[in-house]
Order: C-alpha cells, then sequence, then structure tokens
DNA sequence: TATCAGTGTGCATATTTATGCAGCCAATGT
DNA sequence: ACATTGGCTGCATAAATATGCACACTGATA
C-alpha cells in the first residue's frame, strides 16, 4: 500500500464493515492488509475523512463516516431585545404566569430559562403564556428580584 | 448545583448553545455556573448522555447530543424504553417539574398520562421540560414513589 | 541543475479522555 | 442500631488521540 487516498479508501471500507473503536484497533486491521503506518497518521487520516465516534445504543463508541452527519443547528444568539413581547408578570404559589404578545412566549420562555436563575426550576411555555416554577425554598419576591436583575428592561412589569 | 441529574441537565442545554470542543472547556462554563465536578466525573456524565464530538464543516470536532442524530430516531420508539430522553425531576408546591433532553418531554409527556397514576392529575409538556400537576390530597413524595414503581429505571433521578 | 513549495510521514511528546480504586453518603435490610 | 449495598465522586494514572518538528519525496520553475 504505497498512497494515502488508497489507504483512505481502505480506512473508509473498514469502518464501514468492522466495529472499530480506537485507532489502535484501525491499525492492527490496517497492517494486516499489508498497509503499515503509525497511530499518528492515523489520525491525521480520520481528521481528513471526517470520522468520529459515534454512540452504540449499549453505550460503547465506534469510529463511524460522518457523510450523514447534519450541522447541529446553534441557538439564535441572544439580543439586548430578548424580552420583546413581555407584557406582564404576576405570581401564583410556586408559579410566576407571564403573558406575552401572541407566539413570544416560546423565545422569552428560552431566554429565561439560559439565564438559569436560581430562583427558578424552569420554565413552561404555551403561545401567549408562560408557566414559571419557583424553586422549592424561593419565594414570588426572590423572582421578581432575579428578574429585575436579569431583564432591568421588563422590572416595571412584574406586579 | 447539587445533583448529578441536575449537572446532565445543565451539561445537554450548554452542549446545545455553546461551542464545546473539550471536557476542560466545559468545566470552566460548569464552574462559571456554580457547579463544580472534576473532568473524570465530567468523561462519566458525558457518557451517560451518549455525547460525542461531530465533526464541523471547517474541520472541528465539537461536543453533540446523539439523540439530534436523524438517523437513530426511526428506531427509537421500538427499541428504547418510554422513559428515553429523561433528565431530572424536582418537585415544587404541587407540581413536579421534568427535564429531559429537547424534543423528548412530548413522548415522555404522553407516557406518564398514560399509567394514570393516582397522585397526578396530568402533565403537560412543552420542549424539554413537563410540568407535573400533583393531584389535591398527594405530596411530592408520593409522586416520587409513583414515579419509581412504574418507572424504575429512572428512580434515582428523581431529587 | 538548483531551488523552492507543498504534501506526507515518523518520532517524540503534548493534550485529551477514560478508568481503577478508595471513600463518602443515602437508602435498605437484619 | 448496625451492616450492607449501590450510586456518585475525586484522585491519580492509564489509555487514546493530536500535534510540533524534522526530514524525505515530488513536481514546478528559473
Amino acid at each position: 500500500m504505497e498512497s494515502r487516498s488508497q489507504r483512505l479508501a481502505l480506512i473508509t471500507k473498514i469502518i464501514q464493515n468492522e466495529e472499530v473503536d480506537s485507532q489502535d484497533k484501525l491499525l492492527q486491521i490496517l497492517n494486516s492488509k499489508n498497509c503499515s503506518v503509525t497511530q499518528a497518521t492515523l489520525s491525521r487520516d480520520l481528521k481528513l475523512l471526517k470520522v468520529f465516534k459515534r454512540p452504540t445504543r449499549d453505550g460503547r463508541y465506534l469510529y463511524s463516516l460522518s457523510n450523514a452527519a447534519p450541522e447541529q443547528k446553534p441557538n439564535i444568539a441572544k439580543s439586548s431585545s430578548s424580552m420583546d413581547g413581555f407584557l406582564s408578570m404576576e405570581m401564583s404559589g410556586n408559579l410566576a404566569v407571564i403573558k406575552t404578545v401572541p407566539a413570544f412566549a416560546q423565545p422569552i420562555s428560552q431566554a429565561i430559562d439560559d439565564m438559569d436563575m436560581p430562583s427558578i426550576i424552569s420554565t413552561i411555555a404555551g403561545n401567549d403564556t408562560i408557566l414559571v416554577v419557583i424553586r422549592n425554598g424561593f419565594t414570588g419576591t426572590n423572582v421578581a428580584q432575579d428578574f429585575a436583575h436579569y431583564f432591568p428592561e421588563i422590572a416595571n412589569k412584574i406586579k
């Protein structure tokens, strides 16, 4: 085996047909097929091929070709206007209820979750309403304070 | 941050929202969010979540949630537990809040409703959060017990 | 021919990730 | 109460993977 491109093709075939979980293992298979390289070169080959280790159902990781791997959608960056559409917030027991302009509940809910406020377990959003679940040991006042701190632009809309 | 399941939920969120390419980097982000663990624990967490490093178009590798990989989706129903994607459950007053891997809230919510647990009136699900409304006369402890009974595989994720 | 640029490689080592082991803690059984 | 079990963790270190550097080879160019 002399050329790199031939070796790359061979690697592709091996990864498709066998359960390879380390470069050393791949190295052995290649050696047994008359192809002699070092682990360092293999590492570079795999990067060229965009090979990656995929999790299996039983908790292992095996090398896999990335042809089908889609780009992960990055979340839209938060802007200073992430509270656009916020209308009001009112406390009720261990819940805070936020009303928004219709269709704005989801993005606002996401923005709130992203802040990881200590007083909030999580939020859940419909179309124009968000439920904010307050963590045990905190009060609506705590939540109001946290909101005023993280989102000062809506501090005056909290009851 | 005290419980492992909560940390797992936080990790999924970080991996979705940021470009993480090493456990050390993830470690720093967690630390900045008041969550202190070692790299060793992180390695175990990532294996539990079946996180893997996905190749990007520009030749880098970033951590990614394996449940977002589409080729695995068609098989989920037949070969996975209905509690796949369940991350954590925390009580708050007459509610229990379940955090899931994104997009898993709806099916898990359905599975819970289907059990007709005596301690639960109903559930409502967003994208990665489920609210469980506890029936009058029951407590969060009752709900936790019911969950442990009906879904023993997630008993250890209940706070 | 001489020189240069680019590619490919091994070696040694750095970086990154995984794990054996022991200890802690909470839950459970006797 | 005491012992036991199992989950979770950190520490130290092993295992796995990536890379800086030097060198060899090729093809293009003056």
